[in-house]
DNA sequence: GCTTTGACTCTCG
DNA sequence: TCGAGAGCCAAAG
């Protein structure tokens, strides 16, 4: 393991599943903790803030979690470690619409698994 | 081991 | 459409 740890169990599930979030396309808190058989949304927004797998840290690497793809229930941009504009930005680079900070045709682009 | 905190979500007015 | 309040769960102190 080239990386430490640092994460519990738990959220290391949430990693693996944002993980697996195909390009072009977005989940939300809400989909991934139901994807654990929990509720805890808030849990979840808590590990993506942690992220030790962010674009930042390891780039383009393997291991590297798309957190930018998990937004706010309704489709709305909620937060993000390096700012709102960046993940706006990376989203619209792989092929989604952002206007106001809001997914465009989210339902289309929502991945539940 | 209890309290605080947070990148959440839902409901109501 | 928008903001406030309540409910929710795991991690950290």
């Amino acid at each position: 393991m080239g990386i430490y740890k640092m994460t519990t169990k738990f959220e290391e599930k949430i990693y693996q599943v944002c993980k697996k979030i195909p390009k072009g396309k977005v989940s939300t808190y809400k989909v991934i903790a139901e994807k654990l058989n929990s509720k805890a949304y808030r849990a979840v927004g808590s590990a993506m803030n942690k992220n030790p797998y962010s674009l930042s840290k390891i780039g383009s690497s393997k291991k590297m979690v798309p957190c930018h793809r998990v937004v706010a229930s309704n489709g709305h941009l909620h937060g993000f470690a390096h700012g709102l504009k960046k993940k706006a930005q990376m989203l619209r680079k792989e092929g989604l619409e952002i206007k106001n900070n809001k997914i465009k045709n989210f339902k289309e682009k929502l991945c539940k698994f």
